[in-house]
RNA sequence: GGCGCUAUCGUCUAGUGGCCUAGGACGUCGCCCUCUCAAGGCGAAAACACGGGUUCGACUCCCGUUAGCGCUACCA
């Protein structure tokens, strides 16, 4: 590229939902464009139409927006290199094709799937790399327009030249080399006029001046196809940037079958964008110091992909939990009540809540969110952790019953009832004085009748201190739960 | 099979020849705090794949072995 300008592109094939690999990809990505001040283009790869998946376009679009990775050309949005979606683009191919077979750099090739799929079984019978035969190549100039005018299907494959060192440099791994004799004579237009992602992607790479390739290690081993094809048209490289792949648990390429891999399935999951973004950013970079926890605006400044990994990385979701947990202790009480009551919403058919109606104010929310914030890793864990806080204990934790109830704890908590009953507009320092005095009159350590109060009111054994539970919860719903339990509990 | 890439605690990683008796984080375990559970504090167990070189000196450089992964389509 003769300006100095980086310009980079993610370039999802629509096949489904956006797999956490791709939103890795779409980050670095990002995150580069972004440091160095440079456009991040968002490109459409659906060449191949027996695999376009209806709406997802949209919904890869929809993933970026929520992960907060804003392209600044692509789809919709638009640009100077337009269009985005190579399906839309097949003359700008067929010409570039044009070039190449003027070139005598690509040639025509007339061969059936059924000869090919022959032909490729031979060579594995005989231990070869399979590598078409170019049969095609031999055809006469008659041969090739007699055959185009009887209508024959073909395909364009590059002529791969003999016996020469494909060299590239890799930002992250280096200098790499293969011999040409390895690289197949690949297809670059398919019989249905469509390109193969090799041409589309490197005439498109130049043609939007892309200066900078960062795409998956999956890709490094086609490379050379590429760099070949710059050769051809005559283009200058851009930089290539082969990034480790994620693992499953087991060090296989990060796959369905062992665990969640749509970007949707975390967001459905509760995950937090921050989380998620810090994490994925966490898998195969890192800022040379001991911090762990970022903004997407921290990654922005400190991104550098000198700084990445070689090597795999497998997506532990430990420490994804974990710094979901982080990033939703340092959101601001109200972001954190909005996000509750957009689950309490949307889980209200499985909840019957029978506190203070069904209705929770904004002040009882924010109470709970307060007594609950250092034991939630999720939104939903607050209902989920603390369901006392929104309906009177169903049952009783047994183990704690058998731990912490025994004959005379009725009597006792009556007592605690009469002291409870008498407080006006407590605060918490009052019920503690109430159950001070109740224990004392009843002869009892406060932990006699701490432990089962907590289960009275909750119906397990943890949470947030008692005293602030009984505060959110109130007097007279404490007082309930209390006579509650009293007959229940035997 | 061929070609390529990779190789530090279970996992994510720091480390660019002496600072390493290898540091941090998640997870695990223990202790402290404490009405419980968390959070927090303190601490523990836990790794340089193996073998050769190069060097006064290798986790760091080179070679080989092994292992893992990727690619090997008219899929991306």
């Amino acid at each position: 590229m003769s300006s100095d300008t980086v310009r980079v592109r993610f370039a999802p094939s629509p096949t489904g939902f956006l797999h956490v690999g791709g939103l890795r990809t779409a980050l670095f990505n990002f995150l580069f464009a972004r440091k160095t001040g440079g456009k991040f283009i968002l490109r459409i790869e659906d060449t191949d139409r027996t695999r376009y998946v209806e709406g997802a376009v949209e919904n890869l679009i929809k993933t970026l927006h929520w992960a907060g990775l804003e392209y600044d050309e692509g789809p919709i949005a638009g640009g100077d290199y337009g269009p985005y979606v190579q399906s839309e683009r097949t003359d700008i191919y067929k010409k570039h094709i044009e070039i190449l077979l003027e070139k005598r750099v690509a040639y025509r090739c007339f061969c059936t799937p059924e000869r090919l799929e022959q032909m490729r079984k031979e060579q594995e019978k005989k231990r070869l790399s399979p590598k078409y035969d170019r049969r095609c190549l031999l055809l006469s100039e008659k041969e090739v327009q007699d055959s185009i005018a009887s209508g024959k299907p073909f395909v364009v494959r590059m002529k791969v030249p003999e016996h020469v060192p494909v060299r590239f440099s890799d930002i992250i791994r280096g200098e790499v080399e293969f011999m040409s004799d390895r690289v197949d004579d690949q297809v670059l237009l398919k019989s249905d006029g469509y390109p193969t992602y090799h041409l589309a992607n490197v005439v498109d790479d130049h043609l939007m001046k892309i200066s900078h390739v960062i795409r998956g290690e999956e890709w490094l081993s086609s490379t050379p196809k590429h760099v070949l094809l710059y050769e051809f048209f005559g283009w200058e490289l851009p930089k290539f940037a082969h990034l480790p792949l994620l693992l499953n648990p087991d060090r296989s390429k990060l796959s369905k079958r062992q665990g969640d891999v749509a970007v949707e399935d975390y967001r459905a999951k509760g995950y937090l964008k921050e989380a998620l973004v810090n994490f994925i950013a966490l898998l195969g970079w890192n800022p040379g110091d001991e911090r762990e926890i970022f903004t997407l605006e921290e990654l922005e400044k400190e991104f550098s992909l000198e700084r990445v990994n070689k090597s795999g990385a497998v997506f532990n979701i430990e420490k994804l939990n974990w710094l979901n947990f982080q990033h939703l202790r340092r959101k601001p009480d109200t972001e954190v009540l909005a996000m509750l009551k957009e689950y309490l919403t949307h889980s209200q058919n499985s909840l019957q809540f029978t506190v203070h109606s069904s209705q929770f104010d904004d002040q009882y929310l924010l109470s709970v969110i307060g007594a609950m914030r250092e034991r939630v890793t999720f939104v939903k864990d607050f209902v989920e952790k603390s369901p006392y806080f929104f309906q009177a204990p169903k049952a009783y934790d047994p183990a704690v019953v058998k731990k912490r109830w025994n004959q005379q704890t009725p009597e006792h908590l009556k007592v605690l009832v009469d002291e409870f009953s008498q407080l006006v507009s407590p605060q918490k320092k009052d019920y503690e004085a109430a159950l001070h005095r109740a224990a004392e009159s009843s002869k009892i350590g406060n932990g006699g009748l701490i432990h089962p109060l907590r289960l009275a009111v909750s119906g397990m054994g943890e949470g947030p201190g008692l005293f602030d539970i009984v505060l959110i919860l109130g007097k007279e719903e404490t007082i309930r739960r209390i006579n509650l339990a009293i007959e229940r509990i035997k």
